[in-house]
DNA sequence: ATATTTTTTTAGTATTGCCTAAACAATATT
DNA sequence: AATATTGTTTAGGCAATACTAAAAAAATAT
């Protein structure tokens, strides 16, 4: 069982980050970015995660993640998501005003308080934003990507994709707010034409046609 | 308002708690035992926290919590009883488990989220341990001290002194586990002869006369 | 193929918070 | 009063994490 500092899981959690999608060898100027670092500094930590193993480190050459690191990462995240849910949902924060605190309740170590506090949130799947939370041992649930128009009623999720890109289409999803990224749950679902009654990041209605929402493709909750 | 790393604060908690009791010029020494570092540590320290007036600093002569430190003190007193009260009451934590937890928890920097803790614990002005819990501006309620056998049933608090102070009762104190500090609780009250039926420490329970409860003084949560 | 640009690493510095060893101040003892 | 003891501070160092400036390697352009 290694041990990593606060800054330590940091970085590597967004090597982790930087890494999904297949991407290989993560530069160290992308690091420096995400973390909001110099160069200079992504390169003296690289070196000491690569000393405890959590990363493959051959210098200009870029990282990767191992799967000993995964695990440490996947813990990390489990922690700041676990958090985030209590802060929405017992603590009345707004979902997109939890980043920053849960960004410092992740690196409070003790087994057992994370345990507890899954048990006491009722051992969520996601967290606010529809992301997916690791169980214990690194495990995520995997999601089907579905077009909106397909959810249940009450059914939620986020757009990850479109299908049709085309810039009018954009337009319009900018226009509504409805980004990638964005947080939507089904309210209604109007039989006669399909068209759809959405709820858009927990803020505002909106009602979409059929031809809309098969084109919006959301990760399901 | 001046910012405090998390060492300062510790540091700045133990010299509130070593003032307490209205002492004065708190000793280098004292400090480094409390806080376990060596006392050239505690010197580098004293200078930062003077510098900062949260404390007022003469070399050789000891420390004294200044009115602004106390401020400061004691929003980390209160941040610290209240993820106890959490951990005890939601996470199902027992009462002398949480020390270190809360140790890491009472240094997260938010405010929202401190009022909010507040709110979803219903306001408690103890903690597990039946210390007070200052409010958002630092008062804290002084509490009575009663004898215990007076506290009505089911009513608890914690054993602060003893009016009888002779050897043969001290023995019997420490024989049945009611030290100083230790939590009681009136499980039952006997009309006939005022005996009592006590929960010490939320662990064992105990059979006194009234005459032994009459010299045991509670504060009262 | 060489020159230029970009990326990455190294070297050296600062700050925080701890340490040990040595110096200094206050107090107790003879 | 002189000395021994205890308590405290200073000096100098170390590890972690960041920085800037400069050097080195890799990538790109001419």
């Amino acid at each position: 069982m290694i041990k990593l500092t606060s800054a330590e899981e940091n970085y590597l959690k967004a090597v982790y980050h930087l890494s999904e999608e297949g991407k290989k060898n993560v530069s160290t100027n992308d690091i420096s970015a995400e973390m909001k670092t110099k160069p200079a500094s992504v390169s003296d930590m690289l070196r000491k995660l690569s000393d405890k193993k959590v990363i493959d480190y051959r210098k200009y050459y870029g990282v990767n993640i191992t799967d000993e690191g995964k695990k440490y990462a996947l813990q990390v995240i489990r922690k700041h998501r676990l958090w985030e849910v209590f802060l929405v949902e017992k603590l009345r924060f707004a979902w997109d005003e939890v980043h920053e605190v849960a960004e410092e309740l992740e690196h409070i170590k003790s087994p057992i308080l994370i345990q507890r506090l899954d048990e006491f949130l009722g051992h969520p799947k996601f967290d606010p934003h529809g992301d997916p939370i690791p169980d214990e041992f690194g495990d995520v649930k995997a999601r089907p990507r579905l077009p909106l128009n397909v959810l249940a009623l009450n059914d939620g999720g986020q757009i990850v994709a479109v299908k049709d890109s085309s810039a009018a289409f954009l337009r319009y999803l900018d226009k509504v707010g409805a980004y990638i990224g964005a947080r939507v749950k089904v309210l209604d679902k109007v039989e006669f034409d399909g068209s759809l009654e959405i709820l858009v990041d927990n803020k505002k209605t909106l009602f979409m046609s059929k031809d809309v929402a098969e084109n919006i493709l959301v990760l399901q909750q």
